[in-house]
DNA sequence: CTGGATCCGGGAAGATACTG
DNA sequence: CAGTATCTTCCCGGATCCAG
């Protein structure tokens, strides 16, 4: 990106993370952690090969990203962020947070990864019932979703994978995803439609945490 | 912008404000409140005029700014940010601390405008001496620059202007101004290079809040 | 004088094909 | 798997011009 030439916090930081899709790079590397190539193209759909090469190199000379050579199989790469890139995990709070309330329905012909919901369900799940066993609740598939794990009273969510035996896979369309995790759809209509399959009792331990955290709390 | 086409916070929030010179046109209206366009003009050297109407246009828009006509002088206008825009203070806050260590000093060729101080000192300054008379210090000129009015334990930070009579003026270079109001610089440095006007002391009561808080306070 | 609109050149973004 | 090469499109940047 051009310079802003200002002697700036900010438009020093947007010179260096500023340009178009980078910050949707950060998303992808905080979510999933090291990634390869082809993993981030999966999480980035829309983006040209040439335009993803050229952030990485463009991040990577901003200390930003990491790119490790793996031994095998031969010419595997795994990027990663480095500490610097990782602070950027408060702007992208901050962004979600903004973004949240544009988030009512998705548009006809709009992509979704379920794992995109990881860095929100940070922010909206808690742990209802810390006095009941550990549970997983997870939320897509095991090729690309989130598994929240919750034990006594701590909040884990980390990219599904196949460590993890999930006590409820929550399965659904975006919008319901998201109205589900928001607190817009009753826990007992998503059961009802078919979205929860398993404990339908741990997804109501998880969800709706800041609505719950000022209110009752779920027995 | 063209869309990201995805249904995620973060790349719904960056199809609004992810455009270039978009968040900066924030930082002016936040810094400085109402303004005109000249005024936004001069706080973003570099910008093309006829970028700057497009952005606000699209701004107005996406209802992040708002336009209101005054009756004189004729054809006058004053942009200010909708409760929308403003909600997006969280975002440059954290975008103000990520770049904050890329500050160490500013590059030949780069603009500088005092203003541009207003976000971070908010963050920086404390009153160390809460039991003292209310004290204003200027940072920069009364055309531009930053007037921090401290009084009994409260700090405000505003746009400068002919309504307030500062204690204290520290004018001086970019890097050394932010030197100051980082803790880079002591005070006692900056007031023997003649950069403080007036009273001294009232720049050390507001100065180097966040490590004076965790440490020693100043009587 | 304020608040733009218009025109144009260069470069970044986007789409697709191809390769070690 | 992890890119490069190439082509097209469109946005940005700079200058100039214009209406109220």
């Amino acid at each position: 990106m051009k310079t802003y030439g200002q002697y700036c916090a900010l438009a020093r930081g947007l010179d260096l993370v500023g340009d178009r899709w980078t910050l949707l790079i950060v998303r992808e590397l905080l979510s999933l952690g090291e990634c390869r190539y082809v993993d981030l193209q999966r999480g980035l759909p829309g983006i040209a090969t040439n335009l993803l090469a050229g952030r990485l190199r463009d991040m990577e000379n901003a200390n930003l990203v990491r790119r490790a050579n793996l031994p095998r199989p031969a010419n595997a790469v795994v990027f990663s962020l480095t500490d610097r890139g990782a602070a950027l995990e408060g702007v992208v709070r901050e962004f979600i947070k903004w973004g949240a309330p544009l988030m009512s329905s998705p548009m006809p012909q709009e992509s979704f990864r379920a794992h995109w919901l990881l860095l929100p369900l940070r922010a909206l799940c808690r742990d209802n019932n810390p006095t009941a066993q550990r549970q997983v609740v997870r939320v897509g598939t095991v090729d690309d979703g989130c598994d929240i794990i919750v034990d006594a009273g701590l909040i884990r969510v980390a990219p599904s994978g196949s460590d993890e035996r999930p006590d409820t896979v929550v399965a659904a369309d975006p919008g319901s995803l998201v109205a589900l995790f928001a607190g817009t759809m009753p826990i007992d209509a998503a059961a009802s439609a078919q979205l929860i399959t398993g404990d339908v009792d741990a997804v109501r331990r998880v969800v709706g945490g800041i609505s719950v955290a000022a209110g009752e709390t779920t027995p």
